[in-house]
DNA sequence: GAATAAATTCTACATTTGTAGAAACAAAAA
DNA sequence: TTTTTGTTTCTACAAATGTAGAATTTATTC
């Protein structure tokens, strides 16, 4: 599943909150924030895809995500990983290890959680 | 720079070969391929928004990148951790290294990789 | 219980994206 | 030099996306 943009905002501000009603998900907006009709419309568009549940009380409603971050962002991952380091995770990881996008600190933190990995497999 | 994806892909191919005709770049699609005039429509597009620039052979333009493919897959990889990994690169790797993306072999190069990496920035 | 406020549903519309036909054009082939 | 063919430009249009007003529905407050 690949959303929109504005969809996939939506659906950062619940998955960090968890399960929201509306007015939780306004106030996670920063100035100048949506009008409130135009969360509706993406709330409503999530549902259709099922990306989003909703339980009614009364007349409002609790959403919470039914699709999961940790699998929507793999598979973002993956498209990434497939489509700009031709399916070569060493390529990625190159790119991702040199570009200073890492602090020395980050670098040997990386270092400590590749060892970890690598010990947890041996096993 | 976010490109929609039918131009991103074009992009791909653009990349790939580093300057192209439309024949080469028709080429670089699998079956089934698109139009001619698709190709063409995103190719105006991306001349538009100066993603890619082209050198006129009488009737015939052989087009070239202006974006660089590390500047954009940088930016969509720097996205993806804000959004996804609440800018934390070390949580963005520690993501990466554990969902089996990576064999074994890949981890160890990784290791490798870091290390050296390290050890380049000590001087 | 009437007025107010929040959320929902319905409707709408401009922009962007995906896709391509028709027409024009120029290079190559016949 | 006429025909053919690949390319470009122009035009078009459906679907998706971004954004929100109007009307309706409830819950709440006076």
């Amino acid at each position: 599943m690949v959303l929109p943009k504005s969809e996939e905002q939506l659906m950062q501000h619940l998955w960090k909150l968890g399960k929201a009603f509306m007015k939780d998900l306004m106030a996670s907006y920063d100035e100048p924030k949506p009008a409130a009709t135009t969360i509706a419309t993406l709330l409503k568009r999530l549902q259709d895809k099922k990306a989003i549940g909703a339980k009614k009380y009364g007349n409002v409603k609790e959403y919470y995500p039914i699709l999961k971050k940790e699998d929507y962002s793999a598979n973002q991952m993956n498209g990434m990983i497939k489509n700009f380091f031709d399916d070569s995770v060493s390529q990625f990881a190159s790119f991702f290890t040199s570009k200073n996008n890492l602090t020395d600190e980050q670098l040997t933190e990386l270092q400590q959680i590749v060892e970890d990995q690598l010990k947890a497999r041996k096993k």
